[in-house]
DNA sequence: TATTGTCTTGACAAATAGCGGCAAATATAA
DNA sequence: TTATATTTGCCGCTATTTGTCAAGACAATA
């Protein structure tokens, strides 16, 4: 599964020469999870990523923006009608505001 | 809760003269989900979709549409980034196919 | 007002899906 | 090889979802 956040989260991760274990402790949750979010076996609880964006001092509307797409994403994976649909909740959540 | 889904039930439904009664039993579940379905308490199962627009002799895409429609919108509702994720997610959704 | 039929609501039970941990397997490096 | 890091599969627990049942609200009619 392709997952924006995970992939974020390796380069942040990465580029700051940490490793999972480091990352996984401070999140307070085992090493094999965060190998999973990276590699989008699995996704983060939503209240995890504040702490991760402090975790990593990324910005956290980024991490929260990105948690979401791949919520959408994964919701409309293989969906023939994913284009219409999102044109329709589109309109809708732009009427909301 | 809005449902674009429901709301779309309860128009062919009544238009038909049916009954919650008579829809539910075809479906083969309890009338009280077709009135909370209707009414935005309670989401179908995706697999219920084909048999209801049989049922109700409706376009099957159309109400698979509103059906995802109506679980994005729910995952959106209240959430900041909603807009942000959405444009993503269409991106990406356009790139896929 | 009582009766009948429809629809709605809330409490509960069963089924399902998701999260986290563990431990074994695999990869990477020294 | 040895040591360390990462990945993977499986299992238990919990949370969420789905459905049923029964009582209540509502409307039309006698």
């Amino acid at each position: 599964m392709i997952t924006k956040l995970g992939a974020r989260i390796r380069e942040l991760r990465t580029k700051k020469k940490m490793l999972l274990r480091q990352l996984a402790s401070q999140l307070d949750v085992d090493t094999s999870i965060i190998s999973k979010v990276e590699r989008g076996d699995r996704q983060l609880k939503k209240e995890q990523i504040p702490l991760l964006a402090q975790i990593l001092k990324a910005d956290v509307e980024e991490l929260q923006t990105l948690w979401l797409a791949d919520q959408l994403y994964n919701m409309l994976q293989g969906e023939p009608m994913a284009g219409e649909a999102l044109k329709l909740v589109t309109k809708q959540i732009k009427k909301t505001k």
